[in-house]
DNA sequence: CCCGGCGCCTGAGGGC
DNA sequence: TGCCCTCAGGCGCCGG
């Protein structure tokens, strides 16, 4: 289930695909999951790739975008245009592919039977919004509106990286009361804060309420509490100062560490290239049910349900 | 305020 | 082998 790290991994994928191309036509399989018109955004050229929270912004001309939640199995692929031959195995088999070069993707089939959209672009080649539960969506939306959500239904980002280049990325730390724009920063008189709000709240559903933090879901929610050592079970209201500093530090180390890993793949995640990621293999508690504790306190980890999702702790160091 | 439950979906996995 | 049932899960919404 896309979370930060897996939106962000699609964006800077896409950003180097896509931006500059003008869409020529969207087809819509899936009618619901498409909201607004498409004859508003046919014919405009892509000039960024925006993301927030667990959302995705294709910013175009005229001031117009398309804004996709990608939910539990939505998948967002690119693939180049033309024909491709290709030798596999021996050598012996030739094949022809039309559309995109199959060196990594191949195996891909698109679009399938998922695929709700297609976008295609001036160029030739094409972008497939695939999404098996269809519970993800793409809207068609204003500057004012995308901004309007942005600016109401999320609260601050966790971790500035997304315009930032690389090298620039100290300026996570530097956060201190409040960013150029009014939006909260994440620091522990925010959190602080917000807690006042919600004193009896669990510690884990006041993670993932996108309204307080942007873009961590319950993989995440679950792995940062496991390495702050504190129980998903813990109200808000409890949590020490000492204990939210721990909790910024590992909730940002975890989602930069996921990001540079290219993500969790624990169903259908893949990048923008139709590829899987590789955070699953550092996870430590995440669906660990049963596994004794990675940090060898002799426990045990155990699964519960936290506000309806399934959470999944070590009751031993967790406290 | 907090919690539980439903609805949206479909494939995986368990029970028999 | 195969059918049926339940469940997962982001998120909005509703009712207690």
């Amino acid at each position: 289930m896309p979370e930060l790290p897996e939106v962000e991994t699609i964006r800077r994928g896409l950003e180097r695909r896509i931006v500059g191309k003008t869409i020529a036509d969207i087809e819509v399989k899936f009618p619901k999951i498409f909201v607004g018109k498409k004859s508003e955004v046919e014919g405009l050229k892509i000039e960024k790739v925006e993301r927030r929270a667990k959302v995705l912004a294709l910013n175009l001309k005229k001031g117009k975008n398309l804004l996709f939640h990608l939910k539990m199995t939505g998948q967002l692929i690119y693939r180049s245009g033309g024909t491709w031959n290709v030798e596999r195995g021996t050598g012996t088999e030739q094949k022809q592919f039309a559309g995109g070069h199959p060196s990594h993707d191949w195996h891909l089939p698109l679009p399938n039977a998922t695929t709700a959209i297609i976008f295609s672009f001036n160029d030739g080649s094409k972008l497939y919004f695939n999404d098996l539960r269809r519970f993800g969506w793409c809207k068609v939306l204003d500057d004012k509106e995308l901004q309007k959500i942005f600016d109401e239904e999320y609260g601050p980002e966790p971790i500035r990286l997304a315009d930032a280049r690389s090298h620039s990325s100290l300026s996570d730390e530097a956060q201190t009361s409040e960013s150029k724009t009014g939006q909260a920063l994440f620091n522990v008189d925010y959190l602080m804060q917000q807690a006042a709000r919600f004193p009896n709240r669990k510690i884990k559903q006041f993670l993932m309420d996108q309204h307080i933090i942007a873009g961590v879901g319950n993989i995440y929610a679950d792995e940062s509490l496991f390495a702050a050592k504190i129980s998903p079970l813990r109200k808000a209201k409890d949590i020490s100062k000492t204990e939210w500093e721990k909790i910024i530090v590992n909730v940002r180390t975890i989602l930069k560490f996921a990001i540079e890993h290219g993500g969790t793949t624990d169903s259908d995640y893949v990048n923008a290239d139709g590829e899987k990621g590789g955070m699953q293999d550092y996870l430590k508690v995440y669906r660990k049910a049963g596994e004794k504790c990675p940090g060898g306190c002799g426990g045990k980890i155990v699964r519960i349900t936290v506000g309806g999702r399934g959470t999944h702790y070590c009751p031993d160091c967790q406290k």
